[in-house]
DNA sequence: ACTAGATGTAAACGTTTGCTGACTTGGCCA
DNA sequence: TGGCCAAGTCAGCAAACGTTTACATCTAGT
């Protein structure tokens, strides 16, 4: 009884399985968001099945349509927790280090990784509402990639400006779906270390520092 | 059989019908292929059906599995093809020039360009056999892409030359997939002339060119 | 302790999928 | 002209798909 303190966030693919409730309806809804969220990323809309999901989470079925309403629901629901972290983990980075970041963050390999969610963020259900949602996401993101480099809405050239941020992060994503979809050495197995440079040298070009 | 002079070329999608004969294998082939790399590579290999590319191509189903084996099959057609064209339009470019040929091809929206080649070669199957023809195009476009800039096999910092080339065609790639797959100005509506500079910038930072 | 509602389970639904086998039809050559 | 094989058609298979329905079980409030 008691109240709830000891219920375990489940706060994303992270922190550990904590024995959960045994019955728990925002845990389980999480534990099938992590396993979508993967599954849409690695292997697409349309190549994952929802009994694959289900599995994966460890729960049935039928809870998806119970939570999510649907597997289109589902893939809006990871579209949204992509963008939210997206938005979390590039906020507050100072101009300079930029490039140092997004290294850092397509070098990781864990699923909660930005290549993960740059991989999702391609992912298309053919749904019009997804779509959008998609498309909202990759605005901002770019808006806050540019603003990072100095760039200020309305100024003049102001339209040159997005486009080369929103190539510099075209170029993000080319990286990370390259990079996780297909061995392709050097690129595959190249470190952060090993990415930084070029990625620097990239950034730089598109979004001269001053 | 002294080849067959009549047989409409029906070169990819562009080309008249050109009143094809009533029966014609090589240009029932051809119809199936060019319908089928199109699906494949705007809606991705699961989520198209055999259904779909044989209505495209006006052609019954059975056809798909009588001349390409099997789904995969085509689709590993469907790779080769875009490998062959790829490394046709991309060969003999000046060092000098290679930004302005990616910005062209990248540019230009037909259904034979180079943007759909790419998204193409971004998708999966899920089939080994398809991931290794996808891996080789790649490898051979990267180091393609290389040369062209001065790298030479066996150099000393040839690996950091070869992971740069990677990183060059991947922003390319994620440039052609952004346009053509989400709605995403300014970059969507760009044209050549609008992408040309940036991508001059881009490639000249990854890969300098003395 | 009892019950009502929340949570989870099992099985099946109807549809769509890739693929196949038996068939018809058309074009070519003797 | 007649026959024969390549080329194309047709109907349907079994499996997998997303979803729903009916039922079982746990939890919380009284």
């Amino acid at each position: 009884m008691t109240a709830k303190p000891p219920v375990p966030p489940n706060s994303d693919t992270a922190g550990e399985p904590a024995q959960r409730r045994r019955r728990d309806a925002a845990g389980t809804r999480q534990l099938l968001l992590d396993a979508a969220r993967q599954r849409f990323a690695r292997d697409g809309y349309a190549a994952t099945t929802v009994r694959e999901i289900a599995d994966d989470a460890g729960v049935n079925v039928a809870l998806i349509s119970r939570y999510y309403t649907s597997k289109e629901g589902l893939f809006e629901a990871c579209l949204r927790a992509a963008g939210d972290e997206l938005r979390r983990t590039t906020v507050q980075t100072p101009a300079d280090r930029v490039p140092e970041a997004i290294a850092r963050h397509i070098a990781d390999p864990g699923a909660a990784g930005l290549s993960s969610q740059l991989s999702l963020l391609l992912r298309s259900s053919g749904d019009a509402a997804a779509d959008e949602i998609r498309r909202a996401v990759l605005v901002r993101s770019s808006e806050q990639l540019a603003a990072a480099r100095g760039w200020r809405p309305g100024e003049p050239g102001s339209e040159q400006f997005l486009l080369r941020a929103q190539m510099a992060l075209a170029a993000g994503i080319g990286v990370a779906v390259l990079r996780s979809s297909i061995q392709l050495d050097p690129l595959s197995s190249a470190t952060e270390q090993d990415l930084v440079g070029p990625l620097r040298d990239l950034v730089d070009a598109l979004l001269p520092p001053h």
